[in-house]
Parts: C-alpha cells; sequence; structure tokens
RNA sequence: GGCCUUAUCUACUAACAGGUUAGGUAAUCGCCCUCUCAAGGCGAAAAUACGGGUUCGAGUCCCGUUGAGGCUACCA
C-alpha cells in the first residue's frame, strides 16, 4: 500500500544508543515506528546512535538487534542489514559530522567555546546559590569564552594551538519557534528559554543534536517518530533545519507518550521490573559490568505475538472493541493520530492476559513441544501424543507454558500424598470402602473411555444410592491427590485403566485405617 | 526554580467536528454451570481532578488552580 497523497515515500528510522539492554518503551517506539512504515509501504532502517563513548557497553547493540528480530520487528536498511545510505553507525560516521558543524560557524549559527568544565560548573553553582538558572544562552554568552567574545586572532590562535573547544549553537534572542507535532499539535517555544547547545564535542564526537539531524537529512527520514523526553529538544532541531537551509525536507515529528511505573508514578525502570515482577526487557540482560541479571520476556514464558499486541494498545488503540490483534491488524489499523498524548501505566494482569489468549490461539502440538523440556526438567518423560492430549487439556488454566507443570503435574507422576484440607472436608468415614467398592466397576470396563467410565459411575452410584459426588470427589483425590483439575472421566481415560486403578488401590491402602 | 507536555472507573482506554442511562477490556465481587479447580455465560460495583467561563446544552472549547510526567550535561 502506497500514499499517494505523500510525494516521498515513507522513511522512518528507529535510533538507540548502546547503552544497555533495549527498554519496553523503546520497543514500542520501534514498533510504531514500524508499524508506520509498514502501512505506507516505507522503509524503516536501524541507526546506532553511539556518540557518546563513555557510555559504550559492549552487547547493547546485539541485544537490541536481537530483540527486536525476536518481535518481528524487521528493518529495510540499517546496521547488520546495509544500505544506500550507510553506515548507519554514528560512529562509523564521525568524519562527516565536522563539516556540518564548521558549516554553521561560518554562517554565523554557531561559534567556538572554549569555556572549560569546572568553569561552567561554577558558573551554575553560583546561580543556583542564588536560585537562579544559569544558561548558555544570548544574556550570557557574551561574558564566556567563546569566538564571540575573542578576537579572531585569538580564536584561531586557540584552535591551531589545539585548545580543547566545543561548537555551541547560537540561539538568535527573542525568536518564538513553533513545532508542528502530529500527536500534540502546535508547541510554540521562546528561544529564551533555550540555551546555546554543544553540537560539536571536544573529543571530536558530534552530540545527539547535529548527528541527529544531520543523519536525518542524509537518510531522507520522513517521519520523526520518537519518545516525549525529545519534546523539548525539538525546537533546536527545527532550528537547525532551518540554519542548514533544510527547512522544506523536514520530517515531521510525533512524539510518543511515556510508559509510566504501575504502582505510583515515574517513568518505568529497571528497578520497578524486578520490584513488581515483571521484565522491563524484551530479552533477558546481564550486566557485563555487574554481573546483574535482569528478566526478559522471551526467557519468561512471552509469546512475542503477545507482546507486540500489548505494547501497541499501551497509547494508542483503533478505537473498536477488538482487542486481540496481529501484527498485519496492527499495520493496517495504526494511526499516529490516535496515540494517546498522556503517558501510560504498565498492566502487568493485561500483559498476562494477553498471554493466555496467545496460548489459546496456539496450535496444542507448539505448546507440548515447548513443555517437553520443562517435563525433562522435572525428570519426567512421556509420550509426544500424551503430552499434547494433556496441554489440549490443560492450557486454557495457565497464562504460560511453564506454568502448566503445576497444573498438570499429577498427569505425569502419582500423588505421594493428599491435599489435606480436601481430606478433611471431603474423606468420610466410609468413603475408602466406596473407594475400594468401585474398583471392580471400574476393572469391568473394556474400553476405558471417557464415557465409559461415566456410565460405570452411574450404574454405581445407582446401585449404591448415592449422588455423583460421594465417590467422584473421593476417586479425584486417588487419582490427583487433591480437588481440582480437569472433568475426572477424561482425566482417567488419559491416564488409562492401568495407571488410573493404581493409584485407586495405593489410595485404598494409605487410607485404610482413617 | 524555569520551560514544555499532560489529566475519563484500580489499570489500559472509547465517546468521529459539543447533545450517550459516559461504552469496552483487565482486575475485583456475586450468580449460573458442576464430582473439584479452572475456563465459559450472566450480572454488580467502579470515572470525566478542582474552580470559573462560552453555550439552550461541556468529558469534549477557553482561562485559572492542583496533580502527574519530561527536559533543564561536552548523555542520548
Amino acid at each position: 500500500m502506497s500514499d499517494n497523497n505523500t510525494a516521498q515515500t515513507v522513511r522512518v528510522r528507529f535510533a538507540p544508543s548502546p547503552t544497555g539492554p533495549l527498554h519496553i518503551g523503546g520497543v514500542r517506539t520501534a514498533l510504531y515506528n514500524y508499524l508506520f512504515a509498514r502501512q505506507h509501504g516505507g522503509h524503516m532502517l536501524l541507526r546506532i546512535e553511539d556518540t557518546d563513548q563513555t557510555r559504550f557497553v559492549p552487547g547493547a547493540e546485539q541485544y537490541i538487534i536481537e530483540a527486536l528480530d525476536w518481535l518481528g520487528i524487521r528493518f529495510d536498511e540499517g546496521v547488520g542489514i546495509g544500505g544506500e545510505y550507510g553506515p548507519y553507525r554514528q560512529s562509523d560516521r564521525k568524519a562527516m559530522y565536522k563539516p556540518y558543524a564548521l558549516q554553521l560557524v561560518e554562517s554565523g549559527w554557531a561559534y567556538y567555546a572554549f569555556d572549560t568544565a569546572e568553569e561552567l560548573d561554577s558558573r551554575r553553582k553560583a546561580a543556583e546559590a542564588e536560585k537562579k538558572n544559569f544558561q548558555y544562552d544570548a544574556r550570557t554568552r557574551m561574558q564566556l569564552r567563546n569566538s564571540l567574545t575573542l578576537s579572531e586572532e585569538e580564536t584561531a590562535q586557540l584552535l591551531a594551538s589545539g585548545a580543547p573547544y566545543v561548537i555551541r549553537f547560537k540561539f538568535p534572542p527573542h525568536t518564538d519557534i513553533q513545532i508542528h507535532d502530529l500527536i500534540r499539535g502546535d508547541v510554540k517555544v521562546s528561544s529564551d528559554t533555550l540555551d546555546d547547545k554543544v553540537l560539536f564535542k571536544s573529543d571530536g564526537m558530534p552530540t545527539y543534536h547535529l548527528a541527529n539531524i544531520v543523519d536525518d537529512h542524509l537518510m531522507r527520514i520522513t517521519h520523526v517518530i520518537r519518545g516525549e523526553e525529545w519534546l523539548p529538544s525539538a525546537p533546536l532541531h527545527v532550528m537547525l533545519y532551518r540554519a542548514f537551509g533544510w527547512e522544506d525536507t523536514m520530517p515531521q515529528f510525533a512524539h510518543l507518550p511515556l510508559l509510566l511505573k504501575p504502582d505510583g508514578n515515574g517513568k518505568l525502570s529497571k528497578r520497578d521490573g524486578d520490584r513488581l515482577g515483571f521484565p522491563v526487557f524484551p530479552l533477558q540482560w546481564t550486566d557485563p559490568k555487574s554481573g546483574e541479571v535482569s528478566s526478559g520476556y522471551r526467557e519468561s514464558g512471552y509469546f512475542p505475538a503477545a507482546v507486540v499486541n500489548m505494547l501497541a494498545l499501551l497509547g494508542w488503540n483503533p478505537g473498536g472493541d477488538e482487542e486481540i490483534m496481529s501484527m498485519d491488524t496492527l499495520i493496517e489499523k495504526f494511526s499516529i493520530q490516535r496515540i494517546s498524548k498522556s503517558g501510560a501505566k504498565f498492566d502487568l494482569e493485561k500483559a498476562k492476559w494477553f498471554n493466555h489468549q496467545y496460548l489459546m490461539m496456539t496450535d496444542d502440538a507448539e505448546i507440548a513441544r515447548r513443555f517437553m523440556p520443562v517435563l525433562a526438567q522435572h525428570g519426567v518423560s512421556a509420550s509426544e501424543e500424551f503430552v499434547v492430549a494433556v496441554c489440549r487439556l490443560m492450557k486454557e488454566r495457565v497464562n504460560f507454558v511453564k506454568e502448566l507443570w503445576d497444573q498438570t503435574s499429577y498427569f505425569f507422576v502419582a500423588p505421594e500424598s493428599y491435599a489435606e484440607a480436601a481430606m478433611k472436608k471431603r474423606w468420610k468415614e466410609d468413603t475408602t470402602a466406596l473407594v475400594r467398592d468401585s474398583i471392580p466397576q471400574l476393572e469391568a470396563i473394556q474400553d476405558f473411555t471417557g464415557e465409559a467410565i461415566h456410565d460405570a459411575m452411574q450404574q454405581f452410584c445407582e446401585a449404591h444410592g448415592i449422588g455423583f459426588g460421594p465417590i467422584m470427589i473421593p476417586l479425584r483425590i486417588a487419582i490427583v491427590g487433591d480437588t481440582k483439575g480437569p472433568d475426572l472421566q477424561t482425566l482417567m481415560a488419559l491416564l488409562g485403566k492401568e495407571e488410573s486403578l493404581r493409584r485407586i488401590r495405593t489410595c485404598v491402602e494409605r487410607t485404610k485405617d482413617l
């Protein structure tokens, strides 16, 4: 599908920093970009923004790629894929940025600054003491050490001597900057409240702001869909497009609401996940420095489609009552206009419910395939046919495949004891005798099907003048060990005549002296 | 502190451009089903932050207050 109203092909990017594992907020940003690109038949690219060498974390880039691949969020271009607008890693593009910074200096939109970190720190502290805000801007820049206050000769000399410098953007004073956001509408900010942001650092690398604008321009990005934390710097970005003379091809902006912690308020963080017992990362992550392990959705047993579905609806919805949507449906229905403006709290219960829905839609054989290793962990082996049957019968009771063991262990292992509460409530004086009496009735069944068991027990009840409960509940305790589980006839048929009777006889033996 | 954003049940949200008994889902509770436990079916409780305006009429538009979040680095 192509959008005939858009002259240009839609091109979006996901541009994370490799400073650690990708947070689910970041995953959602990637997802929205992906849905938008696919819907418009456009391209989505992965750009790694690693301009801060001090925050680089080994393995983070590979983690991001693997995580998005697991979720089915695929890129058309980018790191690990290639493409005609590469390279896509900003550290590999390092040499490209300086000329753009210099261009702004020459055109008067930027200047060299030689202030040291200590000097600026002391200015900030002094301002703080007076309960004021220090800002490097039109009011203060003429009191600081930069190419606007120094003579041309001094500046040239400093540069030639290799003195450390940065390049700062020169905001024009008293100027209203208007940005248009696809989600929030027009936002107006006065340049007087903005500071002269560093564009080019003393280590020879650009800051986010410069690299981002240069790359988005060079890579012909048409829509920037990113988190709300970028909204305050959007005016700078708009001014940069203007300063470079690229305003006519400037991308459209959409700033996404943030994902909040489930209890209280504040941005969702790694610690919240571990505290509240849910993952904030798509994949498990081991911190290379501390060795600390953070849980992931994949390892916790979530289906990728369930995570995608849940995340898509956290901050967006298509308007109807439909909640279970495949990636294709999401692509079809997605629209930026319907994204909420306010932050969304993560809800663990709803996340589990989504996974349950996807579990119910999953083929029994596939569930069994995933359950087999769990069984092996518990030292149990069973035929594939039997495991598939167990999964078919029991999947509706769990949210995750691994929870199946807690609900089905008695299918594989006979009970070693009987639940105390069940015994106390359900086991009467004559129960053992009654159970013993039912054995011949069950033994007589030739074809041990649920139906046959039902008929046999019905006859038994009639002969003894009792209802179904007084015998079926004790039999259940004998077979399951507790008053829980699926329909008993079905369960016994599945276990087979031999195993069912063995458990019943064992139970009679264990309870005869009660 | 300054700047920006934001505000519907406990949570996620619906109510296209002002007119609804403010709807759905999850969670909670009750009933039905039933040999138990789930699932399922039916039902209940549950919200327009507050105060002004505009209007015949405001969840919806405007202003203010309050709450919440973000940003305020040579981090992204």
